[in-house]
DNA sequence: CGGCATCCACCCCGATACTG
DNA sequence: CAGTATCGGGGTGGATGCCG
């Protein structure tokens, strides 16, 4: 443990972790990720039906530079980009998975 | 279980879901009621250092009308306002808590 | 104390078009 | 296939002031 913790300084972390996960698609789309999966561009695109090019190259970016998702391109051509979970962002799937419990739990009633 | 489940409906309803979470800071207004909290006005002012009123209102006026928190007025003066989760939004706890436990990864790293 | 009203800046996101 | 460029509207969120 390389912190000490304190209630304010958890609720900042805390904090900062949802900044990370904000916006209209993040969570979306690392829901389709979910599960280590491995997707192409336009496997996403396909998969999100309301998004557009714009901002899922944009929020993948995003999530990359965050450490979150690994992006693996293939020089050739066609180009062919995979996007898969970072080590970090796999370990979002226990929170992503009760979500995804809770979200059931709403659409049985 | 009263509906039948396929990948895309199970998609639609996490997008559904999670647009009741959306924004700035309704999640963050929820790690304060985790755990069964009843806070007042006040003091959920007080606990999110960067909310304004307007914003603490507004949130918490649309988290109470999609059912994932209660809100108790009562009638004196001066005022006194209490909320805290409702059965639904409890059903979040294990989520909230996932998230937690993601935040405190990326803290002690 | 616990709001609401107003005004306003920003930037998020969408639509469209273009490129390697 | 996998993006980027550009433009523009609208909604989100901030500051301030007022009210019961």
């Amino acid at each position: 443990m390389s912190k000490r913790y304190t209630p304010v300084s958890a609720a900042a972390d805390v904090e900062a972790a949802l900044r990370l996960l904000e916006g209209r698609w993040k969570l979306v789309i690392l829901f389709h990720l979910f599960g280590g999966k491995v997707l192409r561009f336009s496997d996403l695109e396909r998969a999100i039906p309301g998004i557009t090019q714009k901002m899922l190259g944009q929020q993948l970016k995003a999530l990359e530079a965050d450490g979150i998702v690994h992006r693996q391109a293939y020089p050739q051509v066609p180009p062919k980009v995979e996007y898969r979970l970072t080590i970090w962002g796999q370990a979002l799937c226990p929170a992503l998975d009760a979500i995804l419990k809770w979200a059931d739990q709403r659409a049985e009633a």
